[in-house]
DNA sequence: TCCATTTGTGTATTTTGTACACATATATTT
DNA sequence: AAATATATGTGTACAAAATACACAAATGGA
């Protein structure tokens, strides 16, 4: 039976998370400090092994449950990380998940828990990270880039709803780009719904709530 | 050591290569008859299981070499299926390749070797293939849809240049609509490269012959 | 009550995409 | 050899989309 055969053994699936957030206009990504060998003090993305009776997906959700509080209901694979020496232990397949939240809405073990400690680090101060996790990073953030125009993404940002000039925010945040606010409107419009409430969202006037409408799509970038 | 729990054994990893051409304004796609169990006799997409010492993208171009006789220089990941039944034998994770050639340009194995023959089949005309293969064919053509407005993927269709009308023939046979000539050109032009060469593609008058420029790539669709 | 900040709206210009018709070259037929 | 059918190659007018841009209204804080 050929999967007997040693050169189909020991291939191991490690699932990589990488969870975005944006604090007040700044794009920040959620690491994890390790506390075991190898990389033992390296902080390092989110990240774990796959078991053999669970999707991928559910291991990356529960992987990252286990090493920073954090209960999603879902992320996004990004790219698959497969170089022969990604793990000094043994052939070690990488999967990447992405994800965005509002680090507002959730909490993370954060020097509190002795197998992990968790933060929410900016784009432009990001350490050596244990494994090929910085490579791994860098690919997430320009796949974030890419996705974002598809509002997919952004409804884990928003569970409860948005206004323009958060969504906005959120856009130029991640884009790292400067956008009218004029336009903005005129393209998210027919794509959103308005729900008739209104909120306050940096204080002064109150802005209003909008939802994502699930049948529709943007396709351009700004 | 982690690695020896049970909960992380036994995962296998399959490639699974779906390779599209397109022949006289028809897309096809490359199956292989299995002449082992499981599915012995059943059609289905050329793969097999990754070795643990290479590469996924070079298992996937060994196994398509092995199964077909084809030897290519580059295929495209586009998909992991992870369902835990995929295969009765043990847990197997398939990774998708998929890539585009003109099978003018290559001899397949057909009906001459004892471990597998293969053949190019309509898209309309698939048969049911083994494993959950006609799912990942599905995944495959859309995919092909969404990828062949970057011209990279048709590289490896017209690894000599190609006329215009051969170009647009391809495009329309895989999107499955027509495009007017004249706009079609304008589009095309600022992407590609005149070699001040001429060839016949369907007798009559001589085509131009061009190349596409490496650093230009088109990002909308037609 | 004044000021600073934030939300909200419309129009003109530029760019891009789409629709559309005829001339030239050449293999094939008569 | 001439006529015909088929394929390649080109420009322009119109429509749609993206971009640039300025002011009014609401409200918290000084």
């Amino acid at each position: 039976m050929e999967l007997k055969n040693p050169l189909y053994k020991n291939i191991g699936i490690h699932v990589i998370i990488t969870l975005f957030t944006v604090e007040k206009g700044i794009t920040k990504v959620l690491l994890v400090r390790r506390t075991n060998e190898p990389f033992k003090g390296s902080w390092s993305l989110p990240s774990g092994a796959m078991y053999n009776n669970e999707l991928i997906k559910d291991g990356a959700l529960r992987e990252l449950k286990e090493k920073t509080g954090i209960e999603l209901e879902d992320l996004t694979p990004f790219r698959t990380f497969d170089s022969l020496d990604r793990s000094p232990v043994q052939r070690m397949i990488g999967i990447g998940y992405m994800g965005i939240i509002d680090s507002k809405r959730v909490e993370i073990l954060k020097n509190t828990n002795k197998t992990s400690n968790a933060d929410w680090f900016k784009l432009d101060e990001i350490p050596e990270l244990a494994y090929d996790h910085n490579d791994i990073l860098n690919h997430a953030i320009l796949k974030l880039k890419e996705r974002i125009i598809d509002t997919d993404i952004l409804k884990t940002f928003f569970p409860n709803g948005f206004t323009l000039p958060e969504l906005q925010n959120v856009y130029e945040s991640i884009l790292d780009i400067e956008i009218d606010r004029r336009n903005f409107r005129k393209k998210m419009l027919p794509l959103i719904i308005d729900t008739h409430k209104e909120i306050n969202y940096l204080g002064k006037k109150k802005a209003k709530l909008y939802k994502f409408d699930k049948r529709k799509k943007d396709t351009s970038i700004f």
